[in-house]
DNA sequence: ACGCAATGCATGGATTTCCATAGGTGCGCA
DNA sequence: TGCGCACCTATGGAAATCCATGCATTGCGT
């Protein structure tokens, strides 16, 4: 059977390298599409679901590594690096940017199937971890512009009536705002509008007391 | 000068090389330790000041990738691998496993020297996130173990009552807790203290509405 | 010109939290 | 045996939060 929610995408200036990897692939019931040189692939429209990059290194157009570094950007699959005349500081340059393997060429499929599947959970998992930070930068966009000043001050732990005053508003002002931003954010409790809080990286204020003082 | 509050460890079989980074080190000002084997460096009293590992790979007692996962577990240096005879395979197992870099002789030294700094100001972060979830944890053990049981009902963002509730106890006396965990933890606010618990990865256990349900 | 969204204020009542005081039980340790 | 600690309860008042109703101003887009 095919898996169909997931696919793998091959960058490889040889075509006999493609059809191999195709072939080896669709034998372990995995979609591939391949691509001939970088431009293809970064032209090409690709479905957005949970993929892998196997990379050729050496390539007509871009050099792999460089490619890396382009859509390192972006949201991009997990790389997995193949190569004929690889070197170790081109492997330790891959790994530092985080792609998943570096394989040398001639490799066994093992290798390569295993190097693939790590990939692909680890994509499962960024996307969808952005996913759910996608819905909570959403939400804070439905936020107004004085909803997004309480917020910060609402989580650094300020009573309603200092973050009122630092606000320059009455603290049942405040207290609407900081309604409307627990419902817009749908956060079920202070805690929890804490925890979203943090994941946005929305910046504490001035803690009532320094964020744990650590004294 | 000679800087005095970070230290590199060296461990290589050769001495011609222990005395040549030794030295390459020192015009540097930086403080070095050489050891001749793994198990020498292991059983070392070492100073528990910044530091980097700087790591042969081909050692006479234990080879070098083999050391880097045997210290895996507890706190150690970042790690900088030099060897003669490198492969691909060992280069990308070092780098996935947290290696800072892996050279080749013969390097340049400008190159190792880079890798050190970067390895001591990783060094760095490390340990003070690490002193800092160390005073975290080190005020969780003071609580009580009833107070144990107060701090992820609170930080789930239950009210005292349903608290109370599921403890079985008054809610007064789930108030008494709640604030000697307070206390206890040094949490300024409830805010504070959610942030706390997030650091020691305190599972929330029924929020009011399960944690923003992302709906 | 009209409606709508955002911002603002006030009052009042229900609920919850915060805090202090006073007291009781059980357990371990000196 | 006595002390301390963890744990539990009850009462009561002060402070803060939650919520609803009612209303005014500004600015923007149709």
């Amino acid at each position: 059977m095919m898996v169909d929610d997931q696919i793998v995408f091959i960058v490889d200036d040889d075509e006999r390298i493609r059809e191999a990897l195709s072939n080896l692939l669709a034998s372990h019931g995995m979609r591939a599409v391949v691509f001939g040189s970088a431009s293809h692939y970064i032209s090409a429209v690709k479905p957005d679901i949970p993929a892998c990059l196997i990379l050729d290194v050496e390539l007509p157009d871009i050099n792999g590594l460089d490619l890396q570094r382009q859509i390192a950007e972006g949201d991009h699959p997990p790389i997995v690096f193949i190569t004929g005349h690889g070197d170790i500081p081109s492997s330790v340059r891959a790994i530092k940017h985080g792609a998943v393997d570096f394989l040398t060429k001639p490799f066994r499929d093992a290798d390569l199937i295993a190097a693939i599947h790590a990939a692909i959970v680890q994509d499962r998992e960024k996307r969808s971890e952005r996913a759910e930070l996608g819905v909570l930068r959403q939400r804070y966009l439905d936020l107004t512009p004085r909803e997004r000043e309480v917020l910060p001050l609402v989580v650094s732990g300020l009573l309603n009536k200092q973050a009122a005053a630092k606000l320059g508003i009455s603290e049942v002002m405040l207290q609407i705002h900081r309604r409307n931003v627990m419902q817009k954010m749908a956060a079920a409790s202070l805690a929890d509008l804490v925890r979203i809080a943090e994941r946005l990286e929305i910046p504490i204020t001035h803690s009532r007391r320094a964020g744990g003082s650590l004294a």
